[in-house]
DNA sequence: AACTCACTTGCAAGTCATTTGCAACAAGAC
DNA sequence: GTCTTGTTGCAAATGACTTGCAAGTGAGTT
C-alpha cells in the first residue's frame, strides 16, 4: 500500500465520519483524482472513472465533485472560457498559470504576493476570505 | 458637452472607423457603460439601456457587449459563481476585490504585485498575456 | 433627399455545462 | 440478513448566453 492509497483511505474515512457513504463511484473518483497529476474537467474525470466503474453517469460525477468540494477534499477551478477543472486539495496552496496556447496548467506560489494582497485588503478595511490569481501566459520566444 | 460625452464621441468614432455601425442600441449601451460607476451584468445593462431605447432586446445587449469587448472598448469580468459583469475600458489597469457579503466590487492596483507576477512567469520561461487577480473579501470586524 | 445594401435587430429556438426530479439501488448500522 | 436512508442513472430542467432568420436601418453613394 503506497502513499497514495493511504491518503485515499484517510479521505474515505473522513467522508464516512462526515456521514457520507463511500460508494463505488465516489471511491473511483477519489482514486482518479488522487492519481491525477493534471487538472481534469468533469467529462475527463468521468472518462477515467469509467475504467473502475463502467456505466457511472456523468451526473454522478458532477454530483460527487460538488460533494467532495464542499467537504474540502478537492478544489474547483474555473479558468477563462473553459469548463471547471478539479484537483485534489491535498497539496499546499498555490496559484495557476495557464498556457494560452496549450491549455496546460502550471502551479506556482509566492508568499510575497500573498503578503501584499493581505496588506492591500487590510488597508481598505477588509480581510481576504480567499483569492484567485491566474496568469494567462505564453512560452517566451527568445530562441 | 462634458468630459463623459466627449469620450463617448471618441468611442463612437473609433467604432465607425472600425467599420462598426453606431446604432441607437449600441450608442445607448456605450452611454450606460460610460456612466456606470459599478460593474453591471448584462440584464442590468439591458434594464438601464431600455430607458434610452425601449424594446431593446437582451440578445442585442449580449451581442453588443461582445462586440464592444472585442473592440477593446469595454472589459468583461467573470467573478466566482456569478454572471459576467462589465466595465468601460477607459480606466487604467486594476484588479478587483469582491465583498463576499454584498457582492460589491472594489478596484485596486499594485505595481509590486504585477512586477512579481512578471518575474515568476519569466523564471519559468513564460511571458504574461494577461492575468486575473480577484480577492474575495469581507469587512474586518475589529469594532 | 432618395437609393442601396451589408450590417443589425428582435424574437424564437438552440447551446452547453451543469443541476435536479424520481424511481430503482445499495452502503452500512443494527 | 434486514432495514433505512443516502445514492445512482436517466431524462428532463436550468441558466446564461448564442444564433438563425426575416424584417429593419445606418451611412456611404448618387
Amino acid at each position: 500500500m503506497n502513499e497514495r492509497m493511504k491518503s485515499i483511505e484517510e479521505m474515505t474515512q473522513a467522508l464516512r465520519d462526515a456521514g457520507i457513504r463511500v460508494t463505488r463511484q465516489r471511491a473511483a473518483l477519489l482514486s482518479v483524482l488522487a492519481e491525477a497529476g493534471d487538472h481534469p474537467d468533469a467529462p475527463e474525470l468521468h472518462r477515467r472513472a469509467e475504467a473502475a466503474v463502467p456505466g457511472i453517469s456523468l451526473s454522478t460525477v458532477y454530483r460527487t465533485l460538488s460533494t467532495l468540494e464542499s467537504q474540502g477534499v478537492i478544489q474547483r477551478h474555473q479558468f477563462e472560457g473553459a469548463s471547471a477543472r478539479f484537483e485534489s486539495a491535498e497539496t499546499d496552496h498555490h496559484d495557476h498559470m495557464i498556457d494560452v496556447d496549450t491549455g496546460e496548467v502550471i502551479e506556482f506560489a509566492s508568499d510575497r504576493i500573498e503578503r501584499l494582497q493581505a496588506e492591500i485588503a487590510a488597508e481598505l478595511g477588509y480581510e481576504i476570505v480567499h483569492h484567485r490569481m491566474e496568469l494567462y501566459v505564453r512560452k517566451t520566444s527568445d530562441s
